[in-house]
DNA sequence: CTTAAGTATTTGTATATGCAATTATTGTAT
DNA sequence: ATACAATAATTGCATATACAAATACTTAAG
């Protein structure tokens, strides 16, 4: 007879509810992501990351920000953060000055050009996050998800 | 006395529920990967689309399948999941070999040091789901997260 | 049979991103 | 006042990943 305590193999605990939750979790994140992303790249030449900073620039008092702040909203490093400024610097859509109080600051700035992209640009990103995420949950669903990914960001 | 009818401005959206809960998805979501892969790699040389695919394979019927299979489910594409599949055999965690009955195909199958590498990280790595996502979500809620992320998914 | 279309994987190349080191500036302690 | 730690952003470098084209093989059509 084969004893009743036995080393748990940790294979066993691949297929918990807890497992999957991450599982789905990273699925459908990727789904959505990729799907979000391919409208955006269709619709104007910005990815997901360019057109979240733009957003975020638009949200913020002054249309502007700085690197750091942006890179701590967007959960991305500040290495990301300078690289993808570059970018939308050089299509014209921020500027990037020095800030006169801490002069090792940079303060970033919607341009007018790019306020008008992203006027132009949300509408059809809008659509597109109907399609893929919100037609797909109830507002509850929405609002509940909502709560959950916070609570695991913070 | 202002017209009541106006177009609206699509800047008006940018703080609805919805697109907030697009904001906290793309957060914890990072939030959340950025740790598990951290803790990952600080107990074994695998990141987090490696340890996914061992995972993987060792829930696979024989501990194997094919690379396209594995695109699909892993949510990436099929040259990423090459690259992928490269390292793992370099690390010779797992091997390929061209099926006899469609010599198209490639049967990846985990190696006894694959599954054994896995069976030694996986501890750690349930620790660090626990302490980053599972203990901060009731099982109710963890499984109401799965169910919606599994619709998002499809 | 032979050719064309389809499928599974891989490769060339481009790009986005992160880490560690660097630069520039500010604050602090003696 | 001067030196030293702290902070903000950037840069060099490495790497992961995607898209498009190429390769190798199979299936279907004539």
């Amino acid at each position: 007879m084969a004893s009743k305590k036995q080393t748990k193999d940790p294979l066993d605990g691949l297929n918990s509810y807890k497992q999957i939750a991450f599982g789905h979790l990273l699925e459908g994140y990727r789904a959505l992501v990729n799907m979000v992303e391919a409208d955006l790249k269709s619709h104007s030449n910005l990815g997901i990351s360019e057109a979240e900073v733009l957003i975020r620039l638009a949200n913020s008092d002054g249309y502007s920000m700085q690197p750091g702040e942006l890179a701590q909203q967007c959960v991305m490093s500040p290495s990301g953060c300078t690289r993808l400024l570059d970018r939308l610097e050089e299509q014209e859509l921020i500027t990037r000055a020095t800030q006169i109080e801490d002069r090792r600051a940079v303060v970033i700035k919607l341009t007018d050009q790019g306020l008008e992209t992203l006027r132009r640009m949300l509408p059809s990103h809008y659509e597109s996050l109907e399609a893929h995420m919100w037609s797909k949950l109830t507002a509850d669903e929405l609002k509940t998800l909502s709560k959950l990914m916070a609570k695991l960001r913070d």
